[in-house]
DNA sequence: GTTGATGCCGCAAACGGTTACAGACACGCG
DNA sequence: CGCGTGTCTGTAACCGTTTGCGGCATCAAC
C-alpha cells in the first residue's frame, strides 16, 4: 500500500485523468502523505499545530493529486459558508451594478463568495430573508441594497442570529451606509432657486418600484425644505413620479412639460430619470439649460457626457464601506451596529441656467 | 428512556423560542409528524411515494416549527448545489450588468442561486475554473461572459465533468451564445463608407483589458473587410485601442482627432468608448454628425439620449438564451453543445452624417 | 531520572440531510 | 387461499469535511 502511494507520488504526472467524478478526497491526500485527514485539513487551511515539514509534504501531495476540497462538506462541518448574499432591486440598474462590483471586489479579496439576488417585491424580500438567515446556512451575512426592512423585521432578523448591513436605508439593528437624502434634495433645489427658478418640478420615484420609499421621501422633504427656507411653497401639480427608467420618466416629463404652466426646472430622483427628462425636452424642442433646467442625483457614468448637473454620491465608496462593515461584523467579537453616512457633492454642469424668457 | 438519544435531545434547547441557533432539524419535524426523516425529506421536496395525507401533515408541522433545511447538508448529501456561477470581467459594466440581470431573473425562476465573480485576469480565470469544476461542488454549472477559454481548456473542463455555457465567444466543447462580430464591424463600417467617409478611425479594445480578444479582432476584421469590398485600404495610423471606459477612450480619441490628418468618422468597439469619443469631440469643438461621425456597438441605455448610431445587440435576450441553454444542460440527459448566434441590428441616429467640408 | 510543559498528530464523533433498499400493507385475481 | 402488484414508509448507510480531545514524543529544568 505504501508502495502504491510512493509510486503514484513519484511516477504519475498529475491525478489519474479523472473521467467525470472526482475520486480524490481528503482521505486520499492523507494516505498519500501518510498523515491523518485531520492533519491534511489543518495543513491545507494554514492552521497552527502542524510541523512545517509535514505541511510542506501535504501541500505537495495535494498539488500533485490536484485535490479540491468539497465545499458543501466543508461548509457543513464548519458551519460557515464564506458566502455573502446581496439583495438588490434590479441588478442591471447602474447604481446597483456599481455597488455589486465594489462589494464583489472587496469580498472576493477577503475570500468570500458573492450570491446575488434580485429582490423587487415584498414576496421576494420575504423569501430572501428567510433563505438567508443563519438557519439555512446559505450565507454568513447579507447586504441589503435598497431592499428596506422596518425596525421590527430588522430586529427579528438579528435576533435569530442573522447578520446584515444595509445600504440606502437605516434601522437601529443593522449596520448601515447611507447618504443624507434630505440634504441631497435641499442642495439640488437650492441651486435651482438660486438661479431664479420658481416653478421647479419634482420627478419622484414610484413607491411601487422600490422597497425603499425613504429615499424619494427624504429627497422630496429636502425639496420642500429648500422652498420653505426661501419662503416659497411648491406647486403640487409639478410633482409626478415614475419608476427609475428613463423611458417612463420621459413620458411623465413629456406630459408635465406640455401642461399650461410648465416648470422651468426639474429635479429628478436619479440621473436615469433626468436622462428621460432630457429626452422629453428634446422631443418638445426645449433647450436644456436654457428653456429647461434639470438636476439629477447619482452622477451616473454618462451624466458628464450629456452635461447633467447632479448631486454625486460615491457609489463605489459606499460599496467598500459596506464591505468593511461586513468584514468587521463577520469577526467573532460582537460589536454594536455601526452607521456610516457618506458625503454627497453637487456637480455643476450645463443643464442648469436661469429660467427661460418665456 | 434513559438511552443516549433521549439524553442528548433533552440537553438541547427546545425549538420554538430559537435564540441564535436553529435547533430545529429534519429529525424534529419527523418526530413531530410521527414519520421518518426520509418521509419528511420526500414530502418537503415534493417527491412522489408520499401519501397525500402524510404530505399535508408534514407540511403543516414543518410550517409550525418554522423548519428551514440546512443547505450545505442537503447539497452534500444530494451532490448538487442548485447554484450557477457567473464569471464576468467587470460586474459594473453595462453589458455585464444587463446580462447578469437577465440570467438572474431566469435562473432564480428556475430555482437556482447565482454566484457572481469578477474575473479580469488570467489568474482569476484560472482560480474561477478550478473552484467551479464539479470537483469542488461549489456550483452545478458555470456561465462565462467574455471570460474566454481556448479549445483545450474548454475541453479539459467538460472532460472533468464541468458544465458551462459561454457568452461572447465560442468553442467546440461549450454551448455558447454569440453574435456575428465580423458582421457587426462590417455593417458599421459600410454605413460610414456609404456616407462617403474615407478616413475612418478604429477604436479597438485593449487586449490587456479583456480575456476575450476575439471580439475586437472580429470587429476589426469586419472593418477591414468592408474597406476591402469598397476597394480601399484603411490607414493603420487611424487605429488605436483602449479599455472600454469612456475616460480612456476620450483621451485616445482626443489625440487622434488632433493629428494632422484626422479621421472624419470613428468606429468604436462599444458605446461606452463611443461616448468617450463624443466627449473628446466636444472638447475640440467638433460637432458630432457633422465634423465627426461616430458609430458604436451595443445600444447602451444612454445611446439614444446622445443620438449615437450604433449596432444593437440584444443583451437581455442573450441572457435568456444562455439561461435556456443552461437549464437544458442541467437536465440529466446528455446533449451535444449547442451554439446560438443572435442577430444584431444597425440603429441609425444622429451621430453619422457626410464628411465635413474640411 | 522524574516531572511538566510544549508541540504534533490521530481517532472518531459530529455536521444535517438524501436515498437505495427492503419491509409492510392493501388489494385483486386465479 | 396463495401470490403477485403496487403504494407507502422506515432503516441505515452514506456524502466529505472539521475539530475536540487525548496520546505520544521531545526537551528543559530540577
Amino acid at each position: 500500500m505504501a508502495d502504491l502511494g510512493e509510486a503514484s507520488l513519484a511516477g504519475r504526472p498529475v491525478a489519474q485523468a479523472a473521467g467525470a467524478g472526482s475520486p480524490v478526497r481528503i482521505g486520499d491526500v492523507a494516505r498519500a502523505a501518510e498523515v491523518s485527514t485531520a492533519t491534511v485539513s489543518r495543513a491545507l487551511r494554514g492552521l497552527p499545530h502542524v510541523a512545517t515539514a509535514t505541511r510542506q509534504r501535504v501541500l505537495a501531495v495535494a498539488a500533485e493529486l490536484d485535490y479540491r476540497p468539497n465545499l458543501p462538506a466543508a461548509r457543513l462541518a464548519a458551519g460557515t459558508t464564506n458566502t455573502i448574499a446581496v439583495a438588490v432591486p434590479d441588478p442591471a440598474a447602474w447604481f446597483n451594478a456599481t455597488m455589486v462590483g465594489a462589494l464583489g471586489r472587496e469580498m472576493t479579496a477577503a475570500g468570500y463568495d458573492l450570491l446575488l439576488s434580485g429582490v423587487a417585491s415584498l414576496d421576494e424580500r420575504q423569501r430572501f430573508i428567510e433563505l438567508n438567515g443563519v438557519r439555512s446556512g446559505r450565507s454568513d451575512a447579507v447586504v441589503l441594497v435598497d431592499v428596506a426592512l422596518d425596525e421590527a423585521a430588522a430586529e427579528a432578523f438579528v435576533a435569530q442570529g442573522g447578520r446584515a448591513v444595509s445600504v440606502g436605508f437605516r434601522t437601529k439593528a443593522l449596520s448601515s451606509v447611507t447618504i443624507d437624502n434630505v440634504a441631497v434634495g435641499s442642495d439640488a433645489t437650492q441651486l435651482l432657486l438660486r438661479h431664479g427658478h420658481r416653478r421647479i418640478g419634482l420627478l419622484s420615484l414610484d413607491s411601487g418600484d422600490s422597497l425603499n420609499f425613504s429615499i424619494p421621501a427624504h429627497r422630496a422633504q429636502g425639496y420642500e425644505q429648500a422652498h420653505a427656507e426661501a419662503g416659497l411653497t411648491p406647486d403640487p401639480a409639478l410633482r409626478v413620479s415614475t419608476s427609475n427608467s428613463w423611458a417612463e420618466a420621459r413620458r411623465a416629463a413629456h406630459a408635465l412639460l406640455q401642461s399650461a404652466e410648465r416648470p422651468s426646472a426639474m429635479f429628478a430622483m436619479c440621473d436615469e430619470q433626468a436622462f428621460g427628462i432630457m429626452l422629453a425636452a428634446r422631443d418638445l424642442e426645449l433647450c436644456i439649460g436654457e428653456d429647461l433646467s434639470v438636476v439629477g442625483v447619482d452622477d451616473h457614468d454618462q451624466s458628464r457626457l450629456v452635461g447633467l448637473t447632479t448631486v454625486r454620491q460615491h457609489v463605489a465608496r459606499q460599496g467598500t464601506v459596506a464591505a468593511e462593515l461586513l468584514l468587521r461584523m463577520l469577526q467573532p467579537s460582537v460589536e454594536p451596529p455601526q452607521h456610516v453616512q457618506l458625503d454627497t457633492e453637487l456637480i455643476i454642469r450645463d443643464s442648469v441656467g436661469p429660467p427661460g424668457a418665456d
